[in-house]
DNA sequence: ACATTTAGCAGACCGCAGTCTAAAAACTAG
DNA sequence: CTAGTTTTTAGACTGCGGTCTGCTAAATGT
């Protein structure tokens, strides 16, 4: 796990740093889509290779820069401080939702890029996805414990009703507010 | 909704049908992002323009190409035939997901082009998503008036996490096979 | 017949992605 | 200090998408 190559001239931390900063400047003043890979190596100043030398792609350097930005903001939420599972779900929906508001649309395209590049995807899967579903599964099994949910229900199928009407609704542009919060969750808990 | 030009040269209907096959054809033997407009192009015997005369992109034709091969494939399921609402709807998934053994991977191509496009987001949702929206939302309200789903349940929201699942498994690469259509008919129809 | 209009084809053109080359720069090992 | 290794930069190169131009072909209306 310790580094790799004490050898050849060492990797700038600074160029890490420019490019990164570039990529969220860039990516949420003209969209995903209209930021070249030309135009964000001159916004940082910084050669072509340096960008490929570190990442496969747009969507590799984008998503390291919008998880380095939103690190520490997804956390299990507390039943008892909000008063229910239920009241626990939603506000940790609507906690991400509002994040979403300045990144949303960027994470339709870091998506978007995932359907045409295998590893790409395997990337936003354990750094993006697979940590809020482990976060919802929590709750949801928790909840079952303490007779909020039925014994029957199936946590990792309701698990991925709730993800994927995120993502439904994320992918067909319609609206996540603090409304599609709450029904998420009463939908969730419904007897 | 007459024809709108009853002057100049009429367009080809073989043109439209040789893009169409050749589309079908490249896409389904390379994957979506390795056909590119040039290799559609010569393997039709067209010229660049007359595909661009009929379609704004690769994802439009490759729409139409594939809403033109699956037509009449997509229809309400009868619950007296398949002995309850909730087989009807596991039925009814199971025959999406058969048919997605081909054009699965088309899809997600589909859907990844239209997060980076408006107007064909749009094409997307009025010829594919929402016919098979109206289905399942058809299928929840005959079971909840027949009893067979609980009166308090919001049809809207269990139409959106079908659909969400359906979405988040296919985007994900996870496998949509008759178990998960049996698992996500059981989840919604349970007590 | 002839003007008008639209479709078809070939091919030029520009900008960008991704790869590659060459040379200078920054480090380690010995 | 020297040899070896890797990063950085500048820039060339290929292939593609999407647009545009010039020309020919096929229809309509008078």
């Amino acid at each position: 796990m310790s580094d790799q190559k004490a050898v050849g001239r060492p990797r700038s931390a600074e160029v890490d740093e420019k490019l990164k900063r570039a990529a969220l400047k860039l990516v949420r003043e003209r969209g995903y889509r209209d930021v070249s890979i030309s135009a964000l190596i001159a916004e940082a100043g910084v050669s072509r290779q340096s960008l490929y030398n570190r990442w496969h792609s747009k969507a590799d350097l984008v998503l390291e820069a919008l998880t380095d930005d939103t690190e520490g903001l997804v956390q299990l939420p507390d039943p008892a401080r909000a008063g229910s599972a239920q009241a626990a779900l939603r506000d940790f929906l609507h906690g991400i939702f509002r994040h979403l508001a300045l990144d949303g649309t960027t994470l339709r395209s870091l998506i978007a890029a995932a359907q045409e590049d295998p590893a790409f995807r395997e990337a936003l899967r354990t750094r993006f996805v697979e940590p809020r579903e482990e976060i919802v599964t929590a709750l949801l099994a928790r909840a079952q414990s303490a007779g909020e949910l039925p014994a029957g229900r199936d946590i990792r199928m309701l698990s991925a009703f709730i993800h994927g009407a995120f993502w439904y609704r994320l992918l067909n542009g319609l609206p996540l507010d603090e409304d599609t919060a709450r029904d998420i969750a009463a939908a969730i808990f419904a007897p």
